[in-house]
DNA sequence: CCAAAAGTGTTCTCCATACACCCATGC
DNA sequence: GCATGGGTGTATGGAGAACACTTTTGG
């Protein structure tokens, strides 16, 4: 059956916030636009939904294309209606993000656009669209999800001293934390491996490494078990 | 500018999950579908988004015109977008939630709707395209929001008493409360205003009345104030 | 030996929880 | 006077917050 317009139909769009952190700094992956409207400015990855393409498809269609970034895990974030925020006329876009390290990715621009680039979250260019609007939002998400899910496994590398993750906390909801309580709290939830192996190189005490254990927070979670920080 | 139709477009929509609470019950809006498909069947109400058009103000029309509940206040849930939740073709709907009292709205089906009625939550007749699942993730979200916002002044009449709340936050989250500890709490935050006034007719002792104090919510919402249960 | 970050315990306060009886009214 | 729901206080345990010094390494 061939698509029937029946009605004048709003565009339907995807954009994606990747979120990523490298060096005590959160970053924000944009790509330059290569063509109208808006070209030369820089934007979240995203594009049309194609016909029978799922949303979360889409979203991971467009990042691929424009950045190169695949195989990540998107959750959607809001949807965006305002009538002016495409100046071709009434386009929707639903909004996903998704936690990232930097440096598990090569950025690869292409099709519409003309480069690919992590940017630091605080210090972003102008953007296109109304993105500036869904990156807030896309912010106060990450705020919050930041307090009852243990998104900082996304974020760090696999293996991980408990002063990175401590650091990664206070960048993301901006505050100090107390280092010894921030441990006790941690350790506590037994979600993290030790690994016996320590940091090199550094002028200082090494930091024992840790690593994740996600066989025992989705065991815990099922069991009623709610990480909070 | 007419609109172009460069590609093929997904087909948008809204629908509307309205939660009333009536005596101890949570409660759902449901219209019957006056035409295919799913003609017969209840369904959330809803419909497409016009040109030019606000999702928000398409749900607000929409709801309107099913079932004659109008002004309320709504806030985007989700948007669903699997490939065959619609028998027409693909179809991306963006849905709505509110809380309200029911008995504040004279239901009045038109348009599209053969009929509209509250259903129980709990006991709501099959329903069409993939409603039942978005009313799943309606409650999910019900759940988590009534833990930091207080829900309960939106579905509950204007003066309640202590009892009427805790019932309303026990319907919810299916769970019992214990009563001393409930009042303790909802009364430490000052944002109800004892009334004074009692309830008449029952055949016990009079409980006291109050009211939601909506000047010392946001005023202590803006001050950092967090309301949790 | 100095700089720099790692690592470690205790105290106090506050809040959540558990729990049982008297009170006011209508019938 | 009895049935029904309204209304109240206290004791305990656990978690969060505040807080300072020693340890290990590289240079």
């Amino acid at each position: 059956m061939p698509y029937t317009y029946a009605y004048p139909r709003p565009a339907l769009t995807v954009d994606c916030i990747l979120f990523g952190y490298d060096e005590g700094d959160l970053k924000l992956l944009l790509v330059e636009r290569g063509s109208e409207p808006f070209k030369g400015r820089w934007a979240l990855p995203g594009g049309f939904v194609q016909r029978n393409e799922t949303l979360g498809d889409a979203a991971l269609r467009e990042l691929a294309e424009e950045t190169g970034v695949g195989k990540v895990y998107l959750e959607q974030l809001y949807t965006f209606g305002d009538l002016d925020r495409d100046p071709r006329g009434h386009t929707v876009s639903v909004a996903y993000f998704a936690l990232v390290r930097p440096d598990g990715f090569t950025l690869q621009a292409s099709t519409d656009a003309a480069a690919a680039k992590w940017f630091l979250l605080r210090k972003t260019p102008p953007l296109a669209f109304d993105h500036k609007k869904i990156v807030e939002t896309a912010v106060e998400r990450l705020k919050g999800k930041v307090r009852y899910q243990p998104i900082g496994f996304e974020l760090l590398p696999k293996k991980f001293t408990l002063s990175q993750l401590q650091q990664l906390y206070e960048a993301v909801l901006e505050t100090e934390i107390d280092k010894r309580n921030f441990r006790k709290k941690i350790l506590s939830m037994s979600i993290l491996k030790p690994l016996g192996e320590y940091e090199a190189g550094a002028a200082n005490r090494p930091a024992q490494l840790y690593q994740f254990d996600r066989k025992k927070y989705d065991a815990a979670t099922k069991s009623g078990f709610l990480f909070e920080l």
